[in-house]
DNA sequence: TCCAGCCAAAGTGTAAACACATAAAAAGGG
DNA sequence: CCCTTTTTATGTGTTTACACTTTGGCTGGA
């Protein structure tokens, strides 16, 4: 056993075992296959990977670098634990890094760029309006439009940044914690301003909608775990 | 053997193997130990080293999602190539990071940081009257100071970006690119204007004066590059 | 002379075996 | 009965050994 994984997708992928690895953990931590907080014992997993521990310490080793596990010494690999405050932490750095993205997205991105984003928002209109209340699309929606815009940036240094290292975090904290109340509707109308300022070229008023659409959906959290704590509160006393 | 290096100064350092080739490569890449382009044998360094491959190579994946070597498959590891471009990218990501960072000290740092900052700024007063044109040290202390406000932020999604992945990035492209022409006495001005914001605690005013101060370092090694370029074609023509 | 194809050497990717550290359980003493 | 101590087992960190891939050179033919 091992050696054929049976239903396991890991048989002829591309690039190397580490690869592979890599992103199946990734994708497991991420989608709460592996649960925050979670040991993860090399042995059981390499065997259960079909794979030896050479290439899973690699993957381990990166994951650890994107701060999606810990690593002390001798003590084996936890997935990450999450907490209110880092979670508020991240919006801070999202609100910077997308409001430069959309800066320079709206400055240098091809006109079929942003015709494609505009396009994106006709359909998220058209999945709002036909099953009203699937907020889970809602979520993935959003996600993928702000991680399309980081795209148009077109600048190496923020892209991987915000694609490859705060927009994973960003999916696990949101299954996770409370999926945000029901501001689809808001989001939608602040995403359309988003796009109407980039299409004018205008990056400077690009940069400061999209700054404050990050931030009123921060202070929309902020606000839900605020009276998510008054309740637990009134409950205990 | 190999279990007792000679004068390798890796005998009893904390961590892991892995940790400390880590912190050692990524060291010899960004002082120019390793030039960028240079080709990595895992087998030579390994015993050059004195480790085996295994932690060796766990260094090399970690240092990849760092963006600091490259390692396509099958063909052995390289340290990054820099190029001016990728520069400027840097320096749009900065002007983002930074700036919030600057925003969030301004707000949350305690008293004594923010003094401790005006201090730090008075010794490189000092330094640069002492031995005027000393551009290195120069260049050192400024990466300090921005250093020290990212940590002041206390936003532990903004420090690793800033403190672990940016910085070690502009030490090897001010390295390789020219050191930037003699701005130092405008910084260090831009340096007060911005510690100054911070004690007064407006967030707002002294995200604003980070991203200048940022934004203008940027356009000036625009121009000295646009100078050099224009330089080199009248040479060929 | 030039090109194609083969061959060998070196290097990467992977697996398996080894050594040390941690922790959990069992034994012993108060 | 509880606490300390020793033992044992599991797991991490590391090394060594193996297989496949790539690259540079060599041979042979056109």
């Amino acid at each position: 056993m091992g050696a054929m994984p049976s239903g396991n997708s890991l048989v002829s992928a591309p690039g190397t075992l580490a690869d592979q690895v890599f992103l199946r953990l990734r994708e497991a931590i991420v989608s709460g296959a592996l649960a925050p907080g979670e040991r993860i014992l090399e042995p059981a997993l390499a065997t259960r990977l079909g794979v030896s521990r050479g290439p899973l310490r690699e993957a381990l080793a990166r994951l650890a670098e994107r701060h999606l596990i810990e690593r002390p010494v001798h003590q084996g690999a936890r997935v990450v634990t999450l907490s209110f405050p880092k979670l508020i932490d991240l919006y801070h750095a999202r609100e910077a890094l997308e409001g430069m993205a959309c800066r320079l997205a709206a400055e240098r991105a091809p006109e079929a760029t942003l015709q494609a984003l505009s396009a994106l928002l006709d359909e998220h209109e058209k999945g709002a309006a036909l099953h009203a209340g699937a907020a889970y699309l809602q979520d993935e929606g959003d996600l993928d439009f702000h991680f399309r815009i980081a795209q148009a940036s077109e600048n190496p240094a923020l892209i991987p940044i915000l694609c490859d290292q705060l927009y994973h975090l960003m999916r696990l904290y949101r299954r996770t914690f409370v999926a945000q109340g029901r501001r689809s509707k808001t989001a939608l109308q602040e995403h359309r301003a988003i796009v109407d300022a980039m299409r004018e070229r205008d990056g400077a008023f690009a940069e400061q909608m999209m700054r404050r659409h990050i931030a009123k959906a921060r202070r929309n959290i902020e606000d839900l775990y605020a009276a998510q704590l008054r309740e637990a509160d009134m409950g205990e006393e």
